[in-house]
DNA sequence: ACATTACTTGCAATCGAATGCATTTTCGAA
DNA sequence: TTCGAAAATGCATTCGATTGCAAGTAATGT
């Protein structure tokens, strides 16, 4: 024991040296070192006694398990206790101001960082949120997904990415979601209500993304499509448009489902005929085939198609005008909703009803970490207004 | 400590009866049962005691601190040992099938999930991976990393997402990649050679995604741009194109600038003057930016247009089209790289060059998984060659 | 100079699961 | 039936940091 004292005494010497601290800091820091060098020496890893700067491509790996640096390695180094390391990581913690920069450099020199995974074991907060995605190639979500990254990654949280491809096993993968105990979850992907229940049950704190429950009351984040879709349509019908058509999202997303029920709702209300409806599925192609199979079943084309979709819509445009020889917006208007960055490119000018993506995103990251920090809060619902686009696939008069 | 053992006798009774299991399974469990019930009990939260299928919004939320359901609480209620619960969870332990039936079915009674915090902290393994990412709006790297998540997500590992937006402190960010304890790194962002030694000081395998370093030797997934580039030039040089002008990437991005070296080059060995050379950021307006500003100093158009990527060549095209009522490919000639989605599109119908991002990430996503696996081997590059698409850009007679 | 308060610091007990080792149980063979 | 090997199980320690509490030190007042 005092060969290990002797060490970190003389380690310590020459690190308040180095930095030219007068008597006074050598004083209590010496006074104040711990009895129990034996313990730390024990605990710690003996990463701490290889020099700084110097790197060996094998030194690591011996004993087959990579041993980190850890906070015991620190303290022996600097000839005091484990806690006084751990304070001194701690933003509000109660040390002096010599401690915390013997501390810091030792901590330098050894290269120490300290391990999120054992403060999250202890202090049950791992600050990690989960978000779930259900499709990036969506071209929609990959904004909503950037703005999320960068809010959380703001508040200092950490965000751990799901995505649910086929929709199959998402049972399996949320059951990774309650592993790495993840402080809140933000789900922008289709969940059924079995899997909200189960967030509730187990307390964590989430946000639906674009989606609610019909017969729950939940924290989301929502941007009113029926609203929406019904301002599409009036400004159609306004500008003379008659017969109408709707290629629609798949049946299993909400947001598809609404958009094609304010439609409807509203061109009823004005007296419209129903508009014929075929589902398509958000893609490129499934625009295509839409258009195809309304204009096969119509014998003609309509007035306008609403398209559950911005990128819908431009395979509705593209195939309009370079296959079927019909002038858009002349012969036919297209509109889709979302307002991504390509509806804006000069090919297409989408006529379409923008999503506030940054603000809805914010909106989710803050209503998140509200509700991790006071987690009985009531729910609450924040809806946006999507912002219509006067573009150049619709004739509006 | 007597009623603890009654407690838990009396569940595993009613247990075992209740899936009708024989005498055999019986006398076998009851006898290992566990001596120290006491311990586990201290241990215990209490939650166990609570009935399955019931849910009471405010019951967990007791003592402020909310408690999760441990191992420890299975085993009591299971009249067994934790060690026994943690092996039970593990593939490939020494358990037997009535245990493992028993565990199973306290565990689905009390909604026990193993912590994945705590199994990391023991075993030095926390089955995360980082993905950096500078820039998810890029329109080609959702694709990359929505197949890295599914790669990886399919091999049992988790993916902490990285954006690192502006450049800005990307120091601060990386830090939080070490707090982690991530076993591996993705890198699909400028980083810097430090950051790049960083890791291998870290001793953390680590895979860079369509980037190498000059002057070491580091494992990376690449595809070959400036092979890409000299085809691309060919090509049109075949077809007749004299006077070639390029629309670089930023001079930050490595890819950005073999394809405009790859380019050169194989326009100075073919006698063709060398190109004017515009900078761009790879967004569609610098595309369209950089078109204006080609011909504002050449006077009028070039023959072919190169751009550093497919929305810059989108931009370019449309600019030409629509606002320069420069028709493409008959007057001019544009190809990009990379291959987006919106290339296909019938409105451009790109000529340009394909990666092949699945490939390429599931080779990334391998790789990694292979170094985890064993982290001393040699530095490997897989090299990808990028499939030429010919669209309706380009004159290519 | 002495008492009292306000800081610092160290100690030791956590957090929840994994695992080497010892012990017990099972099962097949003799 | 008995013995021995193999399988199953329990015990106790461990991972690395946090934090309540106690002890020690500095600063302040009288």
């Amino acid at each position: 024991m005092s060969a290990f004292r002797k060490i970190s005494q003389a380690a310590l010497a020459k690190t308040i040296s180095a930095k030219k601290a007068g008597a006074k800091l050598v004083a209590p820091l010496q006074k104040s070192a711990p009895r129990n060098q034996a313990k730390i020496a024990a605990r710690a890893t003996g990463n701490a006694s290889r020099e700084g700067g110097r790197e060996s491509a094998r030194d690591g790996a011996r004993e087959g398990i990579k041993r980190q640096v850890t906070s015991y390695d620190v303290a022996m180094q600097a000839g005091i206790s484990q806690s006084a390391v751990s304070r001194c990581f701690k933003p509000g913690a109660s040390v002096s101001p010599s401690m915390r920069a013997l501390v810091m450099k030792v901590a330098r020199e050894l290269n120490y960082t300290p391990n999120a995974i054992a403060r999250s074991l202890i202090t049950r907060r791992s600050n990690l949120v989960a978000v779930l995605i259900s499709n990036l190639t969506n071209l929609y979500y990959p904004e909503v997904l950037s703005e999320l990254c960068q809010q959380f990654e703001k508040r200092g949280m950490r965000v751990l990415l799901f995505t649910l491809p086929h929709e199959a096993d998402v049972d399996k993968m949320i059951a990774q979601v309650w592993e790495y105990q993840v402080d809140g979850v933000v789900a922008a992907a289709r969940l059924s209500p079995q899997h909200v229940s189960e967030f509730e049950r187990r307390q964590i704190p989430f946000v639906l993304y674009n989606r609610t429950l019909q017969d729950k009351a939940v924290n989301a984040v929502i941007c009113d499509q029926i609203e929406g879709a019904r301002i599409l349509v009036s400004r159609l019908a306004a500008a003379g448009h008659k017969r109408f058509a709707i290629i629609s999202g798949p049946t299993d997303s909400v947001v598809g489902q609404e958009r094609t029920k304010g439609a409807r709702e509203r061109l009823a209300e004005l007296g419209l005929a129903a508009p014929i409806v075929v589902e398509g599925n958000y893609d490129y192609h499934s625009g295509a085939a839409g258009l195809r199979d309304i204009v096969r079943r119509l014998g003609r084309a309509p007035d306008a198609i609403i398209c559950g979709n911005d990128v819908m819509a431009i395979g509705c445009v593209d195939t309009a005008r370079h296959e079927l020889k019909l002038a858009v917006p002349e012969k036919l208007s297209v509109v889709g909703f979302d307002g991504v960055e390509p509806s804006r490119w000069l090919s297409y000018n989408l006529t379409t009803l923008r999503q506030p993506v940054q603000m809805m995103a914010q909106a989710a990251a803050e209503m998140l970490i509200g509700l991790i920090a006071k987690p009985d809060s009531p729910p609450e619902k924040r809806v946006f207004s999507a912002q219509f686009i006067e573009g150049g696939t619709s004739a509006l008069g």
